[in-house]
DNA sequence: ATTCACAGGTCCGAAAACGGCGAGCCTTGG
DNA sequence: CCAAGGCTCGCCGTTTTCGGACCTGTGAAT
């Protein structure tokens, strides 16, 4: 039993960017990930389920926001630790087209000096794209890191207009 | 009268890794030790004799072993506490080519707990290679211990094709 | 009688290492 | 004199590593 056990169903979704393994819980969402990113689960034991709502929902959003729409909402079910979810839902109140700091990030999620461990956990954010992890940004404007590497995290600032290029 | 007392025969026995010392009572073979190994039980107060049956069969068998054929079974006598011949027991359960650990061992011996008590157990193992204790490991894959030196435990680990080197 | 030493393995707490940072200081090159 | 770039160091939650304590049967040594 690991702590991907709850998971039900998974599937593959086709971006623009590569593929994307997604996973669902009975509750929402619970991983979106890019093949081979860094802090790829690995193979998850679960039926592919196009099908499942949740999943399908993924699909459905992630297609019009590569249309050039805003992201839609879907159920998410973070698992993490306290301050991992304070650092995910912090992430969710950056509006699209905008970016935020790690030093922001850190305040948002209740500890302003746990700048670095900010930066980490962003980093194991589960669900790419949707959590919208890419759109923080070092202090001094550099793109600094992105698990899916950073041509991806350049691709989705531009997408979206917050690159001020 | 010594907990050897049954035995009526012994013989010496020649193979690639040394010279073992084979004894044998009226049941079966109860004794196969290399020179100066662990646990050695000392000169043996029996008559020489190459044709006894369970000492002839037990050369005849080793030979075969040595040239790279399965191990023939051999009538067994073995003298100890009902936990060693439990474990002796489980030991006889490995498959050649295959390994084992002494969590497992132990388990199969009925005192899951007793890991360390089924270590000292199969050390004192009488009868070498034919009671396959080489084919035990630790659960890390390193080879831990062998009352006839861990260079033989090697060898016959080699022979058999278990290490995945 | 008691103690000790083993051919291991699991558990738990402490300690160290590791990051998708950022501020401070210093060095360069205009 | 000033700005940009490189370097060092402190920040802190998480992860990994490490070191003991404990378990268990048996024979040898006290």
């Amino acid at each position: 039993m690991n702590k991907h056990s709850q998971i039900i169903a998974q599937s593959r979704i086709n971006t623009p960017l590569g593929p994307l393994t997604a996973a669902a819980t009975a509750a929402g969402l619970a991983g979106l990930w890019f093949d081979g990113q860094r802090h790829h689960p690995g193979p998850i034991e679960a039926p592919m389920d196009d099908r499942q709502p949740w999943l399908a929902a993924t699909a459905t959003v992630l297609a019009a926001y590569f249309k050039g729409q805003a992201l839609a909402a879907v159920p998410l079910d973070l698992q993490g630790t306290a301050f991992q979810k304070a650092v995910w839902q912090a992430l969710l109140g950056i509006a699209p087209g905008r970016t935020s700091t790690y030093a922001e990030v850190a305040s948002q999620a209740g500890s302003p000096a746990a700048v670095r461990a900010a930066g980490a956990a962003i980093g194991r954010n589960p669900v790419s794209i949707l959590v919208p992890c890419h759109r923080v940004i070092g202090r001094d404007g550099s793109l600094t890191g992105y698990a899916g590497g950073l041509d991806r995290k350049q691709a989705l600032l531009t997408l979206e207009g917050a690159l001020l290029l």
